[in-house]
RNA sequence: GGGCGCGUAGCUCAGUGGGAGAGCACUACGUUGACAUCGUAGGGGUCGCUGGUUCAAUCCCAGCCGCGCCCA
């Protein structure tokens, strides 16, 4: 017997361990069927199980467990990134925290690694637990790690082929550099907040002349480093100064006024001076107009040590330098003028400092022509975006895309396989043994080199994620049989990331695309649609939503609300409604279970002959149908309405109700085929509700074949997905059943309205019944008495002296209320009544009687307007039957 | 400034070229041994505004207003 009520806290672990040891989730158990891969947007190992991760990953186990259900050989491919600065600054406060306190430096490169292992190893596999804790149904003996010995050798492969190849080369160029951690980061990790802050003003006066030209600048202390000032061609305020030269304040170097068209006339004085080492922006005029780079700060965001430098600013922090330029522009009378101004400043989203434009030496890949194809192959649609506007996000970064650096200044990584001659003269090969070999060829004999110190972005291993993690560069069985994968399921913020990189370097190894489709789920956001963040307070935490309500209440309502192109704000009503939605199943099957409703041997749904039965059996068809569509087109949603719908409407309030008579009854023919109905369709449910709530599907699976006269072949996981049959549906048992429905609906709407206690039990008079209503009542009389809480069912011509009446689809139903009823109350109820029906047939007479909507509108669209005439007519006429008897009876 | 998207019941959101929906919240009443994490019933919406296309617009188109996100 099943208990009253449904814990998960004590069935989830259980279940999941005993999936994961049996091998459910393994690749190739079925090896048979046609392959099914999702690789995982791999998670920073460093993270813990965030809302988003939660939907991202409860989405994926839908298809997976959905498509291995189908028979496919799914394999959902886990593991993990590096994270290059997250780990690496883990384990360095850990270092700060530890009472050694040592810095890595002091620790060395070598110790420093060997403890980032060391942490790995006992704090890595946090996210990967609490994906199993949601359910999820990787195959975790595959899983795979981006420094993996495997991985690894990929990442050389790749970064040697590329080099020669001429698309990864070195360069010195503007990178944003953190200052915090000293390295350079990708345009991505660039946060752009708006700042307070502040335009100056500041004259710089012209060579030999006494006049000057004021520039604006939110950053003066790079004046230091300018080497230019640039005025718009058309300005005319300044055409006679392009080609003079200025002399800087306080360093007295003289620089170029040259005309660009970068220069915006209507901002600040329209004259804006440039500073090419440090700004993005500068960095391009500059090389239009040949202007030199002058770097005034080092690493550390510090102004260097340089004699072109004033010595009193040397070695100052970039913001006490700013303070200090600004007192003495003043103090020597060069501020003219200081604003208030906002402007976008970038941080680190890691380390939170502002980032520093940066000129330094850095590896690069070339993107644009990577990008090509990349381009070209969403074009063509060998792999397209669902929803499919996503494209164009795809697109517009694609198209402008800029080189990128994927050298990183950190010890946790994989470090470039590149290494020096004494000259500086750089080998690239995949392993030390290879350059030296190379290095020798060079010189014509050994020649000691050193090996580039720095480590690739985390970005540039995930890039090669769907296919290093198949085996590549082995030309493994799986990697034939499994590349390209099907789909990426991941969030739009993450575009750039993955997809972009994916797909560009699937196409460049592979000759073809990592997957066909991208499917992109929204943000999942609080009740009031903010983005949760730590600082705002408002984050929910996954695991806590499990503890409270177990994960198939939280998975199903990630799915109910993962609608296309809509953000999701989670309220935790919700959640613990889904939960109530797993009691409401578990309390169904307990009715199975009770009534003795087990799988029969044999049971052919087609056969069965009770219309009740009939009815069920083809809703459930229909519910399936509704189900595998909704799927094959990523609309999680619907699925997930389509089976609440089914579950709680239709089986639970309905179906349940109307078999309670019939397994009470004296037929055992038809208690019979009414068990085995039940049983079947409760199959069924599980069965479609296994991919949005695993846990209470697999359990109440194994706990339904107890005592059954079926043995189960599988456990749910790997049971075979229903091919939906839609010759069972039987329009006439649909007919018969909506109307003993709508019949118990409407009686028991009357009973509350007229106040009639609630255990009273009625008498109910069929007026001027026809031969087929005569029939449903002798078939169904007993349950509509059960349902409507009814003392009697009879016939007459007319409805009796005293009492209400309703009309059901075309029928007069007059119950007996004696001296309860409340004449007036009556009355105006049925007023009511008449009036909506009047309200809904003149619309529809209006239409109808429109020549142009007779003459336009499809024949279907008319007939079925004339078919709800004829309804509201017959509605009403017998509403106001019912009226003109009440009036006639006061 | 460029791009994407959103304004539907008190709240959170589905939805559709032809009868406005769900969940939650609210109100009333609770019976019938699956379920009070429940049952039955009820109230509640000029589908942001203005035009246009159409026989017909909440849905398609244009403009406007309000809001959000991404990029510069």
């Amino acid at each position: 017997m099943l208990d009253k009520t449904y814990d998960p806290a004590d069935i989830e672990p259980r279940l999941y361990e005993g999936w994961e040891k049996s091998g459910a989730f393994k690749a190739g158990r079925n090896a048979g069927g046609e392959p099914f891969t999702i690789v995982i947007p791999p998670p920073n190992v460093t993270g813990s199980l965030h809302m988003g991760h939660a939907l991202n990953n409860t989405l994926q186990d839908i298809l997976c467990r959905f498509e291995r259900m189908r028979g496919r050989d799914v394999l959902w491919q886990p593991g993990t990134d590096h994270a290059g600065i997250a780990t690496q600054m883990v384990v360095e406060r850990q270092l700060a925290q530890s009472g050694e306190n040592v810095s890595r430096r002091e620790l060395g490169r070598e110790e420093f690694v060997r403890r980032i292992w060391a942490w790995k190893e006992v704090s890595g596999g946090t996210i990967t637990r609490q994906l199993r804790r949601l359910g999820a149904s990787c195959d975790w003996s595959r899983e795979r790690f981006t420094m993996d010995d495997g991985l690894s050798a990929a990442v050389r492969r790749v970064f040697v082929t590329l080099y020669k190849e001429g698309l990864i080369y070195k360069d010195k160029r503007l990178v944003n550099w953190d200052p915090h951690f000293l390295t350079a980061i990708s345009d991505l990790e660039v946060e752009s907040r708006e700042t307070k802050g502040k335009m100056w003003h500041i004259r710089y006066p012209v060579e030999d002349s006494e006049e000057s030209i004021v520039v604006a600048t939110t950053r003066p202390e790079t004046m230091l480093g300018d080497s230019g000032v640039a005025v718009h061609p058309d300005d005319e305020r300044y055409t006679n100064l392009v080609g003079k030269s200025v002399i800087l304040p306080l360093t007295g170097r003289r620089i170029p006024i040259v005309a660009d068209n970068y220069s915006d006339p209507e901002k600040g004085t329209g004259a804006v001076k440039i500073t090419p080492a440090h700004d993005f922006n500068d960095f391009e005029v500059g090389k239009r107009h040949d202007l030199e780079q002058i770097a005034v700060l080092d690493v550390h965001a510090h102004i260097v040590d340089a004699d072109f430098i004033p010595a009193a600013y040397r070695g100052l922090d970039r913001f006490e330098a700013r303070k200090k330029i600004v007192g003495d522009l003043e103090a020597q009378g060069f501020l003219v003028e200081i604003k208030d101004h906002v402007l976008m400043q970038p941080y680190g989203d890691r380390s939170g400092v502002v980032i520093e434009p940066m000129l330094t030496d850095q590896w690069y890949v070339d993107a644009a022509t990577l990008a090509k194809p990349a381009i070209a192959a969403v074009e063509q649609g060998d792999t397209s975006f669902v929803p499919k506007n996503w494209d164009k996000t795809y697109f517009e970064w694609m198209r402008n895309i800029q080189p990128w650096c994927v050298s990183r200044q950190l010890w946790w990584g994989h470090q470039i396989p590149a290494w020096y001659g004494p000259d500086g003269h750089v080998f690239v090969e995949e392993t030390a043994e290879a350059a030296q070999a190379a290095a020798t060829a060079h010189y014509g004999q050994e020649t000691a080199l050193t090996r580039d110190e720095d480590v690739l972005d985390t970005w540039f291993s995930s890039a090669l994620w769907p296919f290093s993690t198949l085996g590549w560069p082995e030309e493994t069985d799986v990697l034939k049989r499994r590349y390209k994968t099907d789909v990426l399921v991941t969030g739009f913020d993450i575009i750039f990331f993955w997809v972009a990189r994916m797909m560009m370097m699937g196409l460049h190894f592979m000759k073809e695309v990592p997957f066909h489709t991208v499917y992109i789920h929204a943000l999942v956001r609080d009740e009031k649609g903010q983005k949760m963040s730590k600082s705002k307070g408002n984050v929910i935490d996954p695991l806590d939503l499990i503890d409270r309500f177990g994960a198939d209440a939280l998975r199903f309502t990630l799915a109910a609300m993962a609608a296309q192109g809509r953000d999701i704000k989670l309220a935790t009503q919700r959640v613990e409604g889904y939960r109530n939605f797993a009691t409401k199943l578990w309390n169904a099957a307990r009715f199975c279970e009770m009534n003795e409703c087990r799988l029969a041997p044999g049971f052919a749904p087609a056969a069965a002959g009770h219309t009740i039965n009939r009815w069920v059996l083809g809703e459930a068809e229909r519910v399936t149908a509704a189900v595998v569509d909704a799927l094959e087109t990523y609309r999680f949603n619907e699925a997930a309405g389509a089976v609440y719908q089914f579950v709680w409407g239709t089986f639970c309030d309905w179906y349940l109700e109307l078999i309670k008579p019939l397994l009470n009854g004296e037929d055992e023919a038809v208690k019979a085929e009414t068990r085995a109905t039940a049983a079947h369709v409760l199959d069924r449910i599980l069965v479609l509700l296994h991919p949005f709530m695993p846990f209470i599907t697999e359990e109440l699976w194994r706990k339904m074949a107890e005592g059954a006269a079926v043995t189960r072949e599988t456990d749910l996981v790997l049971a075979p997905w229903p091919v939906a049959d839609a010759g069972l549906a039987d329009p006439a048992a649909d007919a018969e059943v909506g109307w003993v429905i709508g019949l118990v609906t409407e009686i028991r709407a009357l009973r509350a309205e007229a106040n009639v206690p609630a255990g009273a039990r009625l008498d109910l008079v069929l007026v001027a019944a026809d031969a087929d209503v005569r029939a449903r009542v002798g078939t169904h009389g007993d349950l509509i008495s059960r349902l409507a809480r009814l003392e009697s069912i009879a016939f007459a011509d007319a409805a009796p002296k005293g009492s209400v009446q309703l009309v059901v689809a075309g029928t007069t139903a007059a119950l007996a209320l004696g001296d309860v009823i409340d004449l007036a109350a009556e009355r105006k109820r049925l007023e009511k009544e008449i009036g909506k029906a009047e309200q809904d047939l003149a619309k529809i007479e209006a239409k109808l009687a429109n020549p142009a909507f007779t003459a336009k509108a499809p024949p279907e669209v008319i007939e079925e307007q004339q078919e709800r005439r004829e309804a509201a007519l017959q509605t009403r006429g017998k509403l106001s039957d019912a009226l003109a008897r009440l009036i006639a009876s006061l």
